[in-house]
DNA sequence: CGGCTGCTTGAACTTGTTCAACAGCGGTGG
DNA sequence: CCACCGCTGTTGAACAAGTTCAAGCAGCCG
């Protein structure tokens, strides 16, 4: 599998030969490895490295002082994590890994050197942060107006589509290590409600789980159901025709 | 009353005499004035200014084509909006006024040259764009986690405090042209179940309305009610100093 | 004055939560 | 190898939170 940063980042504008090559260098410096469920950031942290995530799940969250806690992302192979600790210096949301993570430390310095010689690069990198961005406004929008089966239903829509950006769904089927606790953090539902959603949307044959696999049998329809627009994601067309079997209709109708 | 785009561009790090005067002449350029309810910006646009909103109240919001909608920030005087159109090209909300409002645009062009004769005003740009993300992922966590009274507080909380930086709020007051049904929008939650909720805090005795006024009476029962730790806004702890009627606490407690 | 919009209140209802019991699974240790 | 334990997911039943429907009221503007 190509290295997912370098296919997240590029996206949008394929880069040169030179900025690749820059791209991996930053991606395999100081490459670290996490266990499943480990903390990587906590709340308070000002830490002096982004981060790129090669492999892997991890989830950004914030808990209130009385154990309520609610994942505000998810973080997938490509993404970048987080830009902007330089500008603000204190973080005030955690990040965790779901799976085993591998990823890439990148120091303010390396970011600097970067930034100077390669534009471009710095350029894909605000732009992830921007997308991420748009999806939390997105996420805002989930937890606020749509019901329990919709709400579900549009965070596997989201999740599909931005594996699928990296190349990691084939046939409608993707890893799945997500815990119904993890979705119900996400989601903002009870671990109960969770399970007899995840139910429902089974039985309206939408999805399939086996194992940690998951696939969606029927997206268009799983789509229709969440009001899944995929335009606040910022993916650009061309990264879904690899996968026949993912076609993302324009718009929702 | 100072220029509130330079209060607030300021609170992190005041600006040289040269800084200030070229975002003065930024925000004099091309000032707009708008009606109350009125659209400045509708989702799919793509808009070659930002916006620095001098007076007035606007929101951030998105509609699913069934008419639900979330308003998914508030924009007061000193905030910007947006920056990211000139990384993501298209935008993914709208923005509308709630007042009357007015507010500078400026362009690209603009902005570029500003950018390269004075880093530090693009520095505060970005650290706003930044302060604008944590404050979307704390309305993730407030829709996913907090229950309907801990949500108005919150929010009431965020506002008042904004609005304290930018020298808006005396004695504890503050406008508050809010209807409830954007209270509703904002909070997901149905109008006749605001009503209630603001009932319920001014039974509390922690707020009071007064037209368009409205009055904290007790700002640290409020904050522990709503739960609310200012922290994600990075706003800086000078700027509550003026009014000695704001006290921040650091952190919950 | 009349009509509109926004706010309030009551009552019935819906959605989702909580509590509780249990099943399945994987890992650990005897 | 099996017994046991903890974690996750499932299901039922009672309950709580918030919605919907409906009516009425207050304030504002023309």
């Amino acid at each position: 599998m190509p290295n997912p940063i370098a296919r997240k980042l590029e996206l949008f504008k394929p880069f040169s030969k030179d900025e690749r090559a820059a791209l991996l260098r930053l991606a395999t410096g100081r490459v670290r490895q996490l266990p499943a469920r480990t903390d990587i950031i906590r709340e308070g942290d000002a830490p002096q490295s982004i981060y790129l995530f090669i492999s892997g799940w991890a989830c950004r969250y914030k808990e209130l002082p009385d154990g309520r806690r609610q994942i505000t992302a998810f973080v997938l192979p490509g993404d970048t994590c987080d830009l902007s600790v330089f500008i603000l210096g204190e973080i005030d949301y955690s990040v965790s890994s779901i799976t085993p993570v591998t990823f890439a430390e990148v120091s303010r310095e390396a970011l600097e050197e970067v930034s100077l010689k390669h534009q471009h690069i710095m350029e894909a990198l605000h732009r992830e942060n921007q997308a991420a961005s748009a999806m939390q406004r997105e996420w805002t929008v989930n937890l606020g107006q749509r019901t329990a089966i919709e709400r579900i239903a549009h965070l596997i829509c989201e999740v599909l589509l931005r594996l699928h950006s990296v190349g990691l769904v084939c046939a409608s089927t993707c890893e799945w290590p997500l815990t119904q606790i993890d979705l119900a953090d996400a989601t903002g539902m009870s671990t109960v409600h969770v399970s007899r959603t995840v139910t429902a949307l089974k039985r309206l044959g939408l999805i399939t789980q086996d194992g940690h696999q998951l696939t969606v049998t029927d997206l268009p329809e799983l789509m229709r159901l969440a009001i899944f627009d995929s335009k606040y994601l910022h993916i650009c067309q061309k990264a879904t025709n690899d996968d026949a079997f993912i076609k993302v209709e324009p718009g929702y109708a």
